[in-house]
RNA sequence: GCCGGAGUGGCGAAAUUGGUAGACGCACUGGACUCAAAAUCCAGCGGAGCAUUUUGUUCCAUGUGGGUUCGAAUCCCUCCUCCGGCACCA
């Protein structure tokens, strides 16, 4: 009795079976080869959408497929639970954060379940309970204990108009998100994590991540941004002080026409001193600093600088060259000053140029000579060192080495080296994230909230209307509390945590999610890290992935793990495209999975999105395409059907093995093949395109098999295995219907308990070969031949051909090109 | 500006190590089934030409222009377009 695909109901009742009897539970078992599987952990807001649909059924055919191949497969999930969406929903609907994320978790948590992914629901963890958050407090305390939180006054946006600080994603075009006031630059006292103390390990770890693709460590590489160079001081005339620069070019220094501070540097101010003009100065100086934070405006504005009147002196040459204050100089970066060098650095040329300040020669290309007058541009290559005292006449490469040892040996320079990487600034004037641990007491200073009193809770009952500083500022209970040390009264920290902290270490805690006394267990964390293989958008290259590398380190330094890097394999998924465009919702192209699970069922969304395009490329969406891949399902769904009397008959016959001089036959081989090239696909290189398409072509051929087939005995027991097979190894991407189907035909052990189908490398070899015959390099003929016959054989047999004799004729064979089992190609 | 990545039929793509360009799917066209339609099944499907009863066969085609090679979508150089990252980092 043929019966329809009713997918609806097949998930429905499969899904129901998968959670009842836990098949996807994990647990240590030092027996098997673990694979840790991780996806990136979803933000609450509100529902699944067609990025994290991709990234999730990426990672369910690697785990499927794993514990099919026999690993003990964790494969976990969580909720990235904090954060300001959270709040603005209470700003604007006046629902609780709390309430509004946890009904947002309970919707997506049951779409995610329609979708039939094989997560591991026992160790769900939510970053926005105390269980979890507690320990983002008890991992900070550990970090302040270290010295790797410190407190620092740093710039920050705020809104003038809110009277609030705002997150740098919450400036729109330099203005207010909520208002569009003109968001201005403040310092404040700011919690930051020591990040910069690892520069040197975040780039060297990068040895390890072979199997991380490129762009995304060259990302990283550019990001943390180490240069080496020298540190030089240039003495301030007629004063006690001097002021230090960091360069990767020394060997310029003899061309160090002026120096130019940053506007913040310490001695800006001071060095205007009682200049008659100091009035304009301190008013350009608070100006410039805060255009100059207003990251948008960064080198598109015009370079502007003050003359301080003073001087400085060239430690090599003994020029005396003036100061001045420039906006284009950076702060944070380096010592906050730079000597100028206009004939070879083109910024320091334009300021130059604007201000009438003098530009010197010290470096030539090869074979010319430059002079001042005539440049147009800096000239930046290295080159050969003149007008350079006893260094001129060396090379660039030569010059940087020796004047940097010259430095060092009198005492006024030394060689080092720079990062860009700045250190992390994690203290949000915001409500819904995880509160610092942190109390302040008049007597005894900054002290740490006892590990005994964690977690310090996010207090339920807050007013959030969206202005006017941090929410908890306003919650008195939170705010006063007690000095741990000398009980007096004190203030608590109101400021919370980035939610980056949160994911940081997320998939620490999947290893052991419900242990009480510590953030994770040592143990577990040691049997499941590293994470064998890690898949997310590529968007949090940088960020995300560096917090997390961070965090791994700090944790090992801390001896809580032994691994030093996290993800040894990272899959960076390409973005969801339609209409030319990312899907977002401010650009009005979503797609929501759930009209399409409830159209064509959770299989088919799954088998198109992975069958689209592979993962690392951009999917484009195409409504089309869901019907082919609907219909495929369909087709598998109607000839396991049809051939169900082959499965009642000898089902105790299982898969024969060929008796003594039966030839193989095409079907065995296609059998064969078809399992090589789907497991390599998945295995090796995670193209589940083409790992489908070899599935579908393998499905025609048994569809066009099939008849005859069933004519004789053995037939029909090849036949059954090549279904048998097609379930098998459609299962990892579409494993409803597979599981559907396998019970169908007679099985009652579940498909991820189920061993993942072995190839013969002798029958997925092909005997017959088609040899194909070239004429320079030209295709002209082709012939079958038996694999592996012998180099003579085979260009007798292309140069026997007629066509290829017609078009030789008599003219003279030079030389024959032979490739094995492919080609020859008869040069004339 | 600097650093990456990509560009292949009408569309998504394939070609894994330099060796048959376009697998697989979508769309489209024709046919079968049907009173009819949908569904399904079968066949065709880069362009141009020649020949022809089909089987054939030639030329052109992987953004542009060059190069290396017996042979290039693949390697090298030029330019164009799109995407991503960084962006006054001394």
């Amino acid at each position: 009795m043929k019966e329809d695909y009713n997918f609806l109901q097949i998930e429905k009742k499969w899904q129901e079976i998968w959670e009842k009897e836990q098949i996807f539970k994990a647990l240590e078992d030092p027996q098997k080869t673990k694979y840790y599987c991780l996806e990136m952990y979803p933000y609450p807001s509100g529902y699944i959408h067609m990025g994290q649909v991709r990234n999730y059924s990426i990672g369910d055919v690697i785990s499927r497929y794993k514990k099919m191949s026999g690993c003990n497969v964790i494969h976990p999930i969580g909720w990235d639970a904090l954060g300001m969406p959270a709040e603005n929903a209470a700003i604007r609907h006046g629902v609780h954060p709390q309430k509004w994320t946890l009904d947002n978790i309970a919707h997506m948590k049951c779409q995610l379940k329609k979708l039939g992914f094989s997560y591991d629901w026992s160790r769900e963890v939510n970053t926005c309970l105390p269980e979890y958050y507690k320990w983002n407090q008890w991992i900070f305390l550990k970090m302040f204990e270290q010295g790797l939180a410190y407190r620092r006054i740093s710039w920050i946006n705020w809104c003038p108009r809110c009277q609030t600080v705002l997150a740098n994603e919450q400036v729109i075009g330099e203005l207010c998100w909520r208002c569009d006031s003109v968001v201005a630059q403040k310092e404040m006292e700011q919690w930051f994590l020591k990040i910069t103390d690892y520069a040197e390990d975040l780039l060297s770890g990068h040895e390890i991540l072979e199997k991380w693709p490129e762009h995304v460590l060259l990302m990283q590489k550019n990001w943390i941004g180490k240069s080496t160079g020298a540190h030089t001081v240039f003495p301030i005339v007629d004063s006690s002080k001097s002021i230090e620069v960091f360069t990767t070019r020394i060997d310029t220094i003899y061309g160090a026409t002026f120096l130019a501070l940053s506007p913040e540097h310490p001695l800006s101010r001071e060095l205007i001193g009682d200049s008659p003009q100091r009035e304009k100065f301190e008013e350009w100086i608070g100006r410039s600093i805060s255009d100059f934070r207003l990251k948008k405006k960064l080198g598109t504005e015009e370079k502007e600088g003050i003359d301080t009147g003073k001087k400085a002196l060239n430690p090599f040459s003994g020029d005396k060259i003036p100061i001045w204050i420039a906006n284009y100089v950076l702060m944070e970066y380096g010592t906050g000053a730079v000597m100028a060098v206009p004939a070879h650095d083109q910024r320091d040329f334009e300021f130059a140029k604007d201000n009438s300040l003098s530009i010197k020669v010290v470096i030539n290309p090869e074979n010319t000579s430059l002079t001042e007058n005539e440049l147009e541009e800096a000239f930046e290559d290295y080159g050969k060192l003149v007008n350079s005292g006893p260094f001129s006449s060396k090379t660039s490469e030569e010059a940087i080495k020796e004047m940097a040892a010259y430095a060092e040996k009198n005492g006024f320079g030394h060689e080092s080296t720079m990062y860009r990487l700045r250190d992390w600034g994690i203290s949000r004037q915001r409500y819904w994230g995880t509160p610092i641990p942190v109390i302040y007491c008049e007597k005894c200073g900054i002290v740490g909230v006892p590990y005994e009193d964690l977690p310090v809770m996010i207090p339920h009952e807050v007013e959030l209307k969206g202005e006017e500083g941090s929410p908890l500022e306003k919650v008195p209970s939170f705010v006063n509390t007690t000095c741990p040390h000398c009980k007096g009264n004190a203030r608590r920290e109101t400021d919370t945590m980035d939610t980056f902290i949160d994911s940081a270490w997320y998939y620490f805690r999947y290893t052991s999610p419900h242990e009480e006394k510590l953030p994770f267990d040592t143990k577990s964390a040691d049997y499941w890290l590293p994470v064998d293989l890690y898949i997310g958008g590529v968007e949090h290259a940088i960020l995300h992935l560096i917090y997390a590398r961070f965090f791994t380190k700090i944790l090992k330094d801390l001896g809580f793990t032994s691994i030093i890097e996290p993800f040894p394999r990272l899959l960076a998924q390409g973005m969801v495209i339609k209409d030319g465009a990312a899907m977002s919702k401010s650009k009005g192209n979503v797609v929501y999975p759930d009209d399409f699970v409830e159209k064509y069922g959770a299989d088919t969304l799954r088998l198109f999105i992975l069958f689209a395009s592979p993962p690392e490329k951009e999917f484009v969406w195409s409504d089309e395409g869901v019907e082919g891949c609907h219909r495929f399902l369909h087709r598998v769904w109607t000839i396991v059907q049809e051939n169900l009397d082959l499965f009642n008959k000898d089902s105790s016959e299982a898969r024969r093995k060929n008796k003594e001089g039966e030839t193989i036959t095409l079907i065995e081989k296609k059998i064969h093949q078809t399992i090589k090239k789907v497991s390599e696909d998945i295995e090796n290189r995670y193209h589940f395109n083409t790992a489908i398409s070899s599935i579908m072509e393998f499905y025609n051929f048994i569809k066009k098999e099939k008849d005859n087939l069933r004519k004789d005995e053995r037939g029909r027991s090849l036949l059954k295995e090549a279904l048998e097979t097609l379930v098998l190894l459609l299962t990892p991407f579409t494993p409803h219907i597979c599981e559907e189907l396998w019970e169908r035909i007679g099985n009652s052990t579940y498909l991820i308990h189920t061993p993942w189908p072995a190839f013969d490398p002798d029958l997925a070899k092909e005997e017959i070969v088609t040899i194909v015959v070239q004429v320079n390099g030209k295709l002209r003929a082709k012939f079958e031949a038996e694999r592996n016959l012998s180099q003579e054989e085979v260009k007798e047999k292309a140069l026997s051909l007629s066509r290829i004799q017609a078009i030789v004729g008599k003219n003279k064979v030079n030389k024959i090109i032979y490739v094995e089992n492919k080609l020859v190609n008869i040069v004339l």
